[in-house]
DNA sequence: TGTACATCAGTGAACGCGCGTTCACTGATGTAC
DNA sequence: TGTACATCAGTGAACGCGCGTTCACTGATGTAC
């Protein structure tokens, strides 16, 4: 038995804990250089291992890249839950999912680049966070993005009880997280203005998944005039 | 003078129209097999000329990339204009532009992932699609980026003359494209749920759209009720 | 407590590959006279 | 109309590089006796 020190710390020929720290060197190399740039190479190298020591805890580096997705999404499941349950009125709970979701995107963007990104699937196979499920084992990513969406939707009947009018909660659920990451991804590729003046992206998802919502609920039908 | 075959056709020892075919190349590939997978001898095996021939053209992969993302946000526009100009209702043809920018992103899914693939920017530098633009001459994409852009706004202005509630129309512009932005990426990356009874992305930007709205019309004051 | 041994995590060298880019060149084009 | 020549688009070979992956190996660990 011996100490652990931290991911990138080593002490003699075991390394102690490799898996979970090229797991961690992963996702910091995504998060800085994205998901093409990075490599086994510069992973191993932080880690202070050889580039082959990588294939005792993983396939190759698809099967990395799919770990670090996994583990995003169980983060994110982790703080939207957390949101979900902390202090307040279900309005102000709600709010604090879509501004955990944001602040996921921008403190974890490995993770986020990890999970988002097209992979090539196979040819009319339907794998999404929220589709059917993929028949490939290892890819056991969508059941925790299914995990985060059913949270949203969750907070979303708690915070509106009354329902909505002829709408099915996941379609609201889906708009908001569409919404969601759109922000997000523009955020991330320095598309969204940002300066004094300017409204934050916070500012943009609060007001935008109001309006969402509200267009919708059952105790405004005039809200939902063509 | 010589007759023009088509992009992939060659006759002779020169090509005739190398850097239209070089730029369609790699917009095909970067369609298929994403940035990170896109190369430049495939381009050039494609066109039929040596690797060696795109530098009479382009500067190097960066400069090839970066003009496709231009002829794309070029396109987007358009796209765009095209639409905010069609026949019909105002909102008919709002409705119109927003099925424009999904349809762009499903049959241009080569341009699009190059105009919106997070960079690696100079830090601090906004040099997004609406920002202040870069100091880099090259990177003239940005200006078309507005130009889409300003046609968002000036389609929100007619469509909704009454104006909007102490809100910038670029801040609904702003949420709109977001949301565009995100359903059109969370397809191309399979995650959006599809199938017979499930709302397709149209229907889901439609919907979502008129909601952004009218959260925030003049007229409606009621609707942005806290 | 000590020793033999099975287990297995990490080594280090090598591999085949394909990438972006360079360079001196060559062949075609079109214009000046 | 014909010829000399400047221009320049594309050639083909080569480069250095770094990638993901493999393989036989070796060193550390911990357990059985």
């Amino acid at each position: 038995m011996r100490h652990w020190r931290g991911p990138f710390d080593r002490q003699g020929y075991h390394h102690g804990n490799l898996k979970e720290a090229l797991i961690e060197a992963a996702q910091r190399f995504i998060a800085e250089r994205g998901l093409g740039g990075f490599t086994l190479a510069d992973a191993a190298k932080l880690v202070g291992v050889t580039p082959a020591a990588l294939y005792r805890h993983f396939r190759g580096r698809e099967a990395l890249v799919a770990e670090v997705a996994f583990r995003g999404f169980d983060e994110l499941a982790k703080r939207l839950g957390k949101a979900l349950q902390s202090d307040g009125t279900p309005r102000e709970r709600f709010t604090r999912m879509g501004e955990a979701y944001l602040a996921f995107a921008e403190q974890e963007p490995g993770f986020y680049a990890a999970m988002f990104s097209a992979k090539p699937t196979a040819e009319g196979e339907n794998c999404g966070p929220w589709g059917k499920g993929s028949s490939d084992k290892a890819a056991a990513a969508p059941e925790r993005a299914n995990t985060a969406f059913d949270y949203l939707v969750e907070a979303l009947m708690k915070t509106y009880p009354e329902g909505f009018q002829n709408v099915d909660v996941r379609f609201i659920a889906l708009e908001v997280w569409a919404l969601s990451h759109g922000i997000a991804t523009l955020d991330a590729a320095g598309q969204l203005p940002k300066g004094p003046g300017l409204p934050d992206k916070y500012e943009l998802l609060r007001a935008g998944v109001l309006a969402l919502v509200h267009g919708a609920l059952k105790d405004r039908p005039e809200a939902k005039v063509q």
